[in-house]
DNA sequence: TTAAAAATGTGGTTATAACAACATAATTTC
DNA sequence: GAAATTATGTTGTTATAACCACATTTTTAA
């Protein structure tokens, strides 16, 4: 995914955009690119930030890191996703999350400024913008949510499950690749690393799944 | 909080519209009043809806029930709050939890028909009223998030006081109730009942908080 | 290609939460 | 206000995940 006037017309934040509306936009958020290397903050917990921010290429993760060292990983964000967009509309919101390069990354960052600012200009292309925004932030929520079943199982196996499956059905396939290691596929299911391995071991002996690095099959 | 048109006016939904204005969105969202007892189902999980709910007296939760009878609570929806706006604005999409009234409620519906619908009307007040959902669905965002943080510590009593901190830190004060009952409190914080009450136990007598019934103060 | 580093897996031990069964307290209802 | 019901607390046991230390594999870099 590279930054051209023709990818971004496929996006979804202007989706049903005109090119003139999509440059007006591009104009009035102040568009910036960035890039990241690997494992560098793009992020900090703490920050509060006007701009949120499309992958166009690499992934992120959104992650929080506590004072004992306990880390979370809330999602991982790839290619044409969105990041930190509550954040920037919410304004004087400190995050609560760093968000992290975990590749390195091409980043587009939007200004929103504030919704105030936005709602003022009462025209075509901003009100497309923030119907396109609130569907981001709608499906942003279906994907927290999404979490939240994967983490509620008891059992270690439980969570590896219901997080696999949900995988599955989303890449309608049997067979894929999940965007996180072992450290990282622990941390987003909040359990422990070594616990994970064996649990993984376990599942493959009893005909559950076959592991590959990060390439899985659901047996 | 009984729905009368100034109260209305008040509500984050219709935040900066006029009086005309709100009278054009209540008829174009044919809104209307529902109530419901103590325990009944609102909205039950595979549901579609084009509609989201507004909490006019009363609270509701939206928990999820798996098929072994294991409920996880996502959140507490008291009055002034709104439900299933997600599922109302993507089309098609299924609910993936109950809608559960927790104490006897009026909600007042909203049907979006579709945001595509919504965004044909290209008149102030639908500009407005799309601008408000946004800021509703990013505020839905953050509670989502914050439960990641109550749930994401790994003995209970880090659960605990990760909720009990956040509601605190909410309510402005180191006194308050929250809006469970233990069972359910067990069920936000993915906990097994008992287990919870004797953790309450040690933690009070470990001069950390105290309670009655619904009722917390930290020391 | 080898050495170093990082990621992953394995086994044993311990801490802790789930679970079950029951006691007590609080609330409802008749 | 007594009985029934529901909510909460208590105790003991068991299952399981965290934790630790180290082995093995894979990746990276020299």
């Amino acid at each position: 995914m590279s930054w051209d006037k023709n990818m971004l017309k496929d996006s979804i934040i202007f989706n049903g955009m005109m090119p003139e509306e999509i440059d007006l936009a591009l104009k009035e958020l102040s568009s910036v690119e960035k890039t990241y290397t690997k494992d560098s903050i793009i992020l900090r917990a703490g920050d509060i930030t006007d701009s949120f921010g499309l992958v166009i290429s690499g992934n992120v993760t959104i992650e929080s890191n506590d004072m004992w060292g306990n880390k979370t990983i809330l999602s991982n964000v790839g290619e044409g996703g969105f990041f930190a967009e509550t954040y920037a509309l919410l304004e004087n919101e400190p995050l609560l999350v760093d968000v992290m390069a975990n590749e390195n990354c091409r980043i587009l960052f939007f200004k929103v400024g504030s919704l105030k600012k936005l709602t003022s200009n009462m025209n075509l292309w901003s009100f497309k913008l923030i119907s396109n925004l609130l569907m981001i932030s709608a499906n942003k929520n279906m994907h927290l949510s999404g979490r939240s079943f994967h983490i509620s199982p008891k059992t270690i196996r439980g969570r590896v499950m219901a997080y696999l499956n949900s995988v599955s059905l989303k890449k309608g396939s049997n067979e894929f690749d999940i965007p996180f290691d072992r450290q990282q596929l622990a941390d987003y299911l909040n359990l422990e690393r070594s616990a994970l391995s064996k649990e993984l071991g376990k599942m493959k002996k009893d005909g559950l799944i076959e592991v590959k690095k990060n390439h899985f099959k659901l047996l």
